[in-house]
DNA sequence: TCGAGTGAGTTCGTCAAGTGAACTCAGCCG
DNA sequence: CGGCTGAGTTCACTTGACGAACTCACTCGA
C-alpha cells in the first residue's frame, strides 16, 4: 500500500488549500479570470460579507496572487484594483476543473453558465492529461503517483 | 465587461466548491485515490478530528462520491470501507490541478513528494488544455468564457 | 466652505464550524 | 465474562463566517 510511503507534511495538495482553501477565495478568483478588479465588484456579484472579502484580497495579494494597482477613475479620489499575477493566472486550471466537474455533474436542469472556448478558433476547450512522451491519458487510472525519487 | 453578463447563481465552480469544498473533503479524496479506504486509515494520515472526518465521509457519500463497500478482516467485526465511485474518480482533474500549483509555487526547498507518472510508459504528466478542434493551448489567455448559448 | 455621496474598510454581536479529549457501542477473542 | 478495537458521538472551547452599523478619505455640487 501507497498510504504510507510519502511524506504528507509536503503535500502539494494541502498545500495549495493552505492557500486558496479558504471559503471565497477561489469564487474571487473566478471573477477576477473574468475580469472583476474592485472591490465594489467583487462584493457585489459574490455577495460575500466586506470583512470576508477584505480579508481574502488582502491574503491573496500577500501570497501573491492578486496585486494592488492604483488607478482613478474621473471624479473619484485614487483608489486600487486587484489583478492577477502570473502565479495567480497559473491557478487557471483549478477552476477549470472544478468547472468541468460542476459541468457534468450539478447542471442537470438547463445548463451550465459558462462554457470555455479557443481563442483562435472558437472550439470548446478540454482539460487532458499527457505524459512527456507525448501519449494522451484516458483517466486516472492511466497515472501512477509515486514518492518523488522512486525508480520509474 | 462580461462581469454582468452570465448567472452566478448556476456557477459549476461554487457548486463543486458547495459539494468538496469544506475543510479536509479533498484531503479525504487526494488519500482516496493513493489507496486508503478504511477509517482508521483516514483518521491517521490526516490527523483531522473524528467528528469532522465522520461527517465529510457521510457527505460524499451522500454525494455519490465515495461508496460504502462492506468488508471483514480476519478476526474482526464486519465493516465497510470507502471506495471513490465514477463520480469520484473524475474528480481527479481538481486534485491534479491543486497538487501542479503547490509543486510550482510552494515547493521551493527540498521537493514535492509526489509525482505523476503515465501508467503505461512511466513519463511524467501535465495537464493541458486542447479545444476540438485539436489545438493545443499554451495557457489561460487562449481561452475565452462564453456565457452557454452565445454565438462562437 | 460646507454637506452629501461613495468606495473601501473596520467593528461588533451573533451564529456556524472546526478542534481535541473523553465517552459510547458492537462485536470478536482469550 | 471482561478487555480490545474500529467507528462513531458528545461536549466544551476556539476559530471563522455573517450582516448590519459605523468610520474614513476624498470628490462634488451648492
Amino acid at each position: 500500500m501507497s498510504e504510507a510511503l510519502w511524506d504528507r507534511s509536503r503535500c502539494s495538495v494541502a498545500g495549495t488549500l493552505a492557500v486558496v482553501g479558504e471559503k471565497w477565495s477561489l469564487l474571487v478568483l473566478r471573477e477576477a479570470f473574468l475580469g472583476v478588479r474592485r472591490f465594489a465588484d467583487f462584493q457585489r456579484v459574490l455577495g460575500a460579507p466586506r470583512a470576508v472579502l477584505t480579508d481574502r484580497l488582502n491574503t491573496l495579494v500577500e501570497q501573491g496572487i492578486l496585486r494592488r494597482v492604483p488607478y482613478q477613475a474621473e471624479g473619484e479620489r485614487q483608489r486600487h484594483e486587484y489583478r492577477l499575477t502570473q502565479k495567480g493566472v497559473d491557478l487557471h486550471p483549478v477552476l477549470v476543473a472544478l468547472m468541468r466537474w460542476g459541468d457534468q455533474y450539478l447542471a442537470e436542469d438547463g445548463e451550465a453558465a459558462l462554457e470555455l472556448r479557443h481563442r483562435d478558433c472558437g472550439e470548446p476547450v478540454h482539460q487532458v492529461l499527457v505524459c512527456e512522451a507525448g501519449h494522451q491519458l484516458s483517466g486516472a487510472r492511466d497515472v501512477r503517483p509515486v514518492p518523488r525519487g522512486s525508480r520509474a
